[in-house]
DNA sequence: ACGCCCTAGGCGAACGTTCGCTTTCGACGC
DNA sequence: GCGTCGAAAGCGAACGTTCGCCTAGGGCGT
């Protein structure tokens, strides 16, 4: 079917002359233009599949002025929570015609300052950004000036940006008040890294749930646990120390439950009768951690699709209506919290 | 600075009236060739820079006949070591100052269709493969008909396409050899996706192992666990149901450890006293797993790194050597094959 | 004082498209 | 039999670059 042509592409001119029409007329057909007899547009439409056509979208977007290109900007997607949002922003953006292109951005911060241009030098017709940690990067700015569009799953310092995600203030308030439910008071907090939104919200929830209920707000039961499992591993063992009787951890999130659940196993206390444990995110392993998980489910892939799909919609029609959009999240009861069901 | 330039964005032209030249003289100087006095060079660069002028890599690469991009086939990035592979890949990439741009195809395995031609249509420079369930799609070849040179981490159908991975025979035999070392004779073996070739690699790794230990195979003692943790709990339940005198377990990942974990957890069965396991692959809770994970660690970053480190070693040099590079695995020992140092 | 060379810069073309306008020509109405 | 209309196709320009080649002119050697 397809002929070896040498080492060149085979372009709209090759086919054009393949089948002895100008190229502007080749081009008519191949993207669905214009009047074109039947006769010559099936001889144009053979040529082109005997060569093999493949249009150059380099070259439409070209005269065009746009890409049919999202770029998303994600700190470090080995993050499991932040790849299964990429799934959901990939799969919505292919749904619609539009490519992807990533970068992300070391997990300690800089990078910005590539990353940014990069996307500009490729003219992507808007930008999704999906790294936490860029909360505080001034650098942002740029997108904003630029003529492109952007979502983004956190705050950005100019504002101006639509934003897609959860209320992290509920996430606390429900999994602090689920915990509450379960006649627990001595309710310790392993946290995210501090500074950051969504971290200060979750903390924020707890608090308000706590004085909800007439607990006193006790800042010894509240830990940062980090990054990593490792982390929240010994942030618990601090809080075992200080304050032994503990009987029961807000993990903020999957990732720092495994490490909580770690400690407390090597500490000798049983999960749940003797302390139990709520985390964040409903990670793929959460229903086979010992014990299973109690857990918010948070809904990432929707987080994701939902952004692009805003995105999208920005890019198409160029008014750029800032607008926020919160998807709803869950509680879901497993071991680590008792067997009971809490409603 | 930047000025507000209406809708469009700033072209060489722009810059070149700005600064009373030629725009191909501006061209020169923003791509550093040709001679150009340090005057009218220094003119250039303050005209360009107060327009906030970014060069358009669409226009580029249409006559420099490169995109500086690489297309990136994936199945689905949440899969968490696929995800870390496409991080060494995106950083390694963007060292040598090429962009990526991925496709996620179904999980269940079509979407080739789409993915190749688009990547195709963006007119990328090289193709990563990084989707083990493609290896039987025969839509593939087209990659290698193209100009495009591709590197793969599974193999592929037709042949002459560059590989990088590990020995999947050899984390068999290592697995094995360890659960033999440590005195256990019934081996059950939880395995993937069967049909893969990574999972009938591991396995006959295992088969080889036994059989230099003078251990006959039992396939009564080989079931399939499937793509996760929850497979692998049915899996496991089936193995104890059907030989209850199981007393070790070799999951062919750390997912399905993890079912088997808490399928010998629901059973009673005390690990690793009753029954050790180990795992494969070394996810980050590997650790934290009850009881911690023995695994065998496999180097995903590195996969992805040096896959891409040979692809755009074939695409600066056309000569598309096709190569193969295997990369180093090691065990690693934890609780759940006991506490005893083994070698 | 003449020719030469070298440097700074300009010019035209090309990359592969899309788009609007013009041309050709057969058919049709009057 | 003439003017008009519409369909089919061609033509030129534009999108934003890079590249090779050409030209103007100044400095220098003889």
């Amino acid at each position: 079917m397809r002929e070896r042509t040498g080492s060149r592409h085979v372009s709209v001119k090759d086919v054009a002359a393949r089948s002895g029409v100008s190229f502007q007329t080749t081009s008519k057909v191949l993207n669905g233009g214009g009047s074109v007899s039947e006769l010559t547009r099936a001889r144009i439409l053979q040529a082109a599949s005997d060569l093999g056509y493949v249009p150059n979208l380099q070259a439409r977007s070209l005269v065009m002025q746009r890409t049919q290109t999202i770029g998303v900007i994600t700190s470090d997607f080995s993050d499991h929570n932040l790849s299964r949002v990429l799934v959901g922003a990939e799969q919505e953006a292919r749904r619609q015609d539009y490519g992807v292109i990533v970068s992300s951005i070391e997990p300690e911060g800089s990078g910005t300052e590539y990353a940014l241009p990069a996307m500009m030098e490729r003219r992507v017709d808007g930008i999704l950004l999906a790294a936490p940690q860029l909360e505080e990067d001034m650098a942002l700015e740029h997108v904003l000036d630029r003529r492109v569009p952007a979502v983004s799953l956190t705050p950005v310092p100019g504002g101006g940006v639509s934003m897609v995600g959860v209320d992290d203030v509920e996430i606390g308030a429900i999994a602090t008040r689920h915990l509450l439910e379960r006649g627990h008071r001595a309710i310790a907090v392993v946290t995210g890294v501090r500074g950051r939104h969504d971290t200060e919200k979750r903390l924020r929830g707890y608090r308000e749930a706590l004085q909800r209920a007439g607990v006193a707000f006790d800042d010894q039961l509240v830990e940062e646990g980090g990054r990593d499992s490792d982390g929240a591993m010994r942030a618990t063992q601090r809080l075992l120390a200080r304050r032994p009787d503990i009987n029961a951890v807000f993990a903020q999130n999957d990732m720092l439950a495994v490490g909580v659940l770690a400690a407390l196993r090597n500490a000798g206390r049983r999960v749940p009768d003797e302390c139990a444990v709520v985390g964040c995110d409903d990670i793929d392993i959460a229903p086979y951690t010992a014990p299973p998980l109690t857990t918010i489910h948070v809904p990432f892939y929707e987080i994701g699709s939902e952004a692009m799909r805003l995105l999208l919609g920005a890019v198409m029609d160029g008014a750029a209506t800032e607008r926020g959009v919160v998807l709803p999240v869950r509680l879901i009861v497993r071991g680590s919290t008792g067997q009971g069901a809490a409603r």
